[in-house]
DNA sequence: AGCACGCCGACT
DNA sequence: GTCGGCGTGCTC
């Protein structure tokens, strides 16, 4: 008979994957008593009448409950643990702050095999190389075998190894390998299919790296920790080494490659020692063609030299492939992405490749701020203003935040990025939490920036949305064989349709939208539910004919220009035209041709692609961030029309942008126009400041939900109640400027068939808002309303629909 | 979240 | 007489 001692030693604490905010415990059965437990490993446990795969989290804990009602765990699915340290803290950092379920932050962790009990192993594949002999050996002096002949000959083809599946498949068989093996011709590696690079070698450049300019240098040395020598000799050298390496990297690459893979196999260990790095957080603010992505792999390379690994996060991998393809091109080591558009068995072989350093660098979007590491030097955040950082269901977190913690809690470097950083990185900044550093210059040999005109639209007569005499400067363009890109947010051919004799509007049936119409195919399109509806003939309300479209949106400015341009071709990227898969690249494939052309898009067009060619950008209405029911509008104003100019006049034109606006005299959308985003977003901080909002308050907004409207209203204001009793009695003093507002309803209240309400929430101090939060989800939790009404916290909200 | 238990309406 | 509606209670 066990002691009570003993029992409590066989006690673990588990988190599984439900929304309850607690773990759970359970005793370790006879036959597990040997086993190695660690935290961090899998179990199968039983779980009311049901089996659940969760994580141990505590070892000897002493149960809350009594010690009949523990179950005994199942099954121990991993030797070893299968989150880090790192990643267990990094969890439980997220649950708090999210005040989410830990069990489900856990299960975000894990890629979706491992979540479902699947091995952790990577699926070794075999692969066939020649070796030295047999890449020197004449495949004729094998006689007597003409099939290993022709096998050596094909792999002599290859620098690379080759799959033993690929050679099967040109009618080579497993024995004429092993023949070729035993004859120290070949020889073989089993390897994930995914790690087609060598993971041994020593070379970490595969081509040379650009010349930097002093401030990219500067950036480099500073987010190493290098003392950085500022004296005129330094920069004198500088110079010099500038030019011809310039010369010797354009003129004689292989040569210049060849010395620098020598040079390379030669780093000592002492060299690579000299690198202090530092733990700190660094904002890099670099417009447009400055050069940033170069600084990214310099600074990357000195990390991957010192063995370590590099974690990029990407707002969108389909919106980088040019950033992949330069780490790929840079670098001889294994690149890999982490994203959703991989299979399960590709998230899980690119998971286990990192965390086994195998895969030197991770690129990925959000979810890959979770990743584990085997030894993690430095995270970089590309475009850290996007606000796909921060989406998605469930445990709403921002990747660029976390990555900040991360890399405090890893100490490791973390490089945020962007032409047009958030405000909220920017008061970081003048805060003293993150160094900021600038590329104010545009690289190479790049042009000057384009220049910018409001152009003012107030009485003028508008074509489908385009002034008349833009379409003039357009057609000028387009005749000295320039590219013209033309922006409207909004995608469809019309926002709606209007019967003109008595006023009836398309409306959508589930939402407090209209439904906007499309004319490919021909449709009434509601875009917040998806409902789709065909086209009345006639007006549902009075049976007149006379239904018209009411504004524009991409189809209908695409039928317009190709009609008053109609001697160019007009193409047309948004979500609609591109859904196909591959129909983005023959589109970008053509734009890429460099002949004159017109493209008309929504903001898909305004992140990631450049276009050298184009020379005149339009975008056709501003004013969105005027009117904005968001406190962000105008930011993500100033940032959509940075980026967008940034795609004008990339390479050897000059390039144009012009701005239609009914404000052109406003003073912020003057000071985007003289790309003064600094001094933009510094006014803007200064509004925020005034008016109390982030990022100098912190915000939570509490989203509620349900067909009901009495029962989301009731819902939260029972718990509204709940909590101000629950505050005054654990805080008489109240928190210190603590706002509490609603509930009230969500702009567009009703959304398929649901309807939307909130509750804000703003303190100027962190933590009497978590304080609150936690009053605010007990009471939640004790409301029996809860179960009809979805709801969600958003801590740190980025919208407030 | 799931999933059982439990107590009231329209069906073979 | 049952099948099944969704209210509510619990999960180590």
């Amino acid at each position: 008979m066990p002691s009570l001692f003993d029992d409590e030693l066989s006690v673990i604490r588990v988190a599984l994957p439900v929304p309850l905010r607690r773990c759970f415990d359970y005793v370790i059965p006879p036959q597990l008593q040997n086993s190695y437990l660690p935290v961090g490993a899998r179990v199968r446990v039983p779980y009311r009448n049901r089996e659940l795969i969760g994580v141990i989290m505590q070892r000897q804990v002493t149960p809350d409950v009594a010690l009949e009602k523990l179950k005994p765990i199942a099954e121990l699915l991993d030797d070893a643990s299968l989150l880090s340290e790192e990643q267990l803290q990094l969890a439980q950092w997220l649950a708090r702050y999210c005040h989410g379920p830990i069990g489900e932050v856990i299960a975000l962790m894990l890629p979706p095999l491992l979540r479902q009990g699947g091995a952790a192993h990577i699926q070794e594949e075999t692969y066939w190389q020649a070796t030295l002999s047999g890449y020197k050996l004449d495949p004729q002096q094998i006689r007597r075998a003409s099939k290993q002949a022709a096998l050596l000959k094909e792999l002599q083809k290859h620098q690379q190894p080759v799959a033993a599946t690929v050679l099967r498949s040109l009618g080579f068989a497993l024995s004429q390998m092993t023949a070729l093996e035993d004859k120290g011709l070949v020889c073989r590696h089993q390897q994930s299919k995914h790690l087609t690079r060598s993971t041994a070698s020593s070379a970490i450049l595969a081509e040379v790296p650009l010349v930097l300019n002093k401030q990219q240098q500067f950036v480099v040395d500073r987010v190493l920790g290098r003392s950085t020598v500022t004296d005129d000799t330094y920069d004198d050298a500088n110079e010099g080494e500038d030019r011809s390496g310039a010369e010797k990297g354009s003129k004689e690459p292989s040569q210049a490659l060849k010395d620098l893979l020598q040079k390379q196999d030669g780093v000592s260990v002492a060299e690579q020692a000299v690198v202090a790095n530092t733990a700190d957080t660094f904002l890099l603010e670099g417009i447009t063609g400055s050069g940033k992505t170069e600084v990214y792999l310099q600074i990357a390379a000195e990390i991957l030299k010192q063995q370590r690994q590099v974690l990029v996060l990407v707002p969108e991998i389909g919106l980088a492939p040019q950033t992949v393809q330069r780490f790929k091109k840079r670098f001889a080591l294994p690149v890999l992405t982490f994203h959703s558009g991989l299979n399960e068995k590709e998230r899980l072989d690119a998971w286990l490749l990192a965390r086994d350093g195998k895969a030197r660098i991770l690129i990925g979007t959000r979810s890959a701020v979770l990743a584990p590491f085997h030894d993690l030097g430095l995270i970089i955040v590309d475009e850290e203003h996007d606000a796909s950082y921060k989406q998605g269901d469930g445990i709403r977190y921002s990747a660029r935040d976390l990555a900040v913690v991360r890399g405090k809690m890893s100490q490791v470097p973390v490089l945020l990025g962007s032409a047009t950083p958030s405000l909220e990185s920017l008061y970081n900044v003048e805060t003293g939490r993150y160094h900021g550093l600038q590329l104010t210059q545009r690289a190479g040999e790049t042009s000057q920036l384009p220049k910018i005109y409001l152009h003012d639209i107030k009485n003028r007569r508008l074509q489908q949305g385009v002034d008349f005499g833009l379409l003039q400067v357009m057609r000028q363009h387009l005749e000295s064989n320039g590219q013209v890109l033309v922006f409207i947010n909004r995608r469809g051919f019309a926002p709606t349709l209007m019967c003109h004799d008595c006023g009836w509007i398309a409306q959508c049936n589930h939402c407090d939208a209209r439904m906007t119409l499309h004319k490919e195919p021909p449709r009434l399109h509601c875009h917040h539910c998806d409902t789709v509806r065909a086209i009345p003939q006639s007006c549902p309300k009075c049976g007149k004919h006379d239904l018209k479209p009411v504004g524009s949106g991409t189809e209908r400015t695409e039928e317009a220009l190709e009609r008053a341009l109609s001697d160019w071709p007009v193409l047309r990227i948004d979500r609609d035209s591109v859904s196909r898969k591959g129909a983005m690249e023959k589109v970008l494939d053509q734009v890429r041709s460099g002949k004159p052309c017109v493209l008309v898009g929504t903001q898909m067009l305004a992140k990631g692609h450049h276009f050298p060619e184009v020379s005149l950008v339009v975008v056709l209405d501003a004013d969105g961030g005027f009117y904005s029911a968001d406190f962000r509008g105008l930011e993500r104003m100033g940032q959509l029309l940075t980026q967008v100019a940034g795609r004008a006049g990339r390479a050897s034109r000059k390039g144009k942008v012009v701005v239609q606006t009914h404000h052109p005299e406003d003073e912020l959308l003057k000071l985007l126009a003289k790309h003064n985003y600094s001094e933009f977003s510094r006014q803007l901080l200064g509004q925020r400041q005034d008016a109390l909002l982030p990022p100098y308050t912190y915000m939570a907004l509490l989203r509620a939900e349900a067909p009901r409207r009495e029962d989301v209203e009731s819902f939260l204001q029972q718990i509204m109640q709940a909590a101000e009793s629950q505050l005054t009695l654990m805080y008489p003093q109240g928190l210190p400027d603590l706002e509490r507002v609603g509930p009230l309803p969500s702009p567009m209240e009703r959304r398929f068939g649901r309807y939307h309400m909130q509750i804000w929430l703003q303190a100027s101090r962190r933590a009497a808002l978590h304080q609150y939060l936690e009053i605010l989800i007990r009471a939640i939790e004790m409301e029996p309303l809860s179960r009809k009404v979805r709801w969600s916290l958003d801590v740190d909200p980025q919208e407030t629909l």
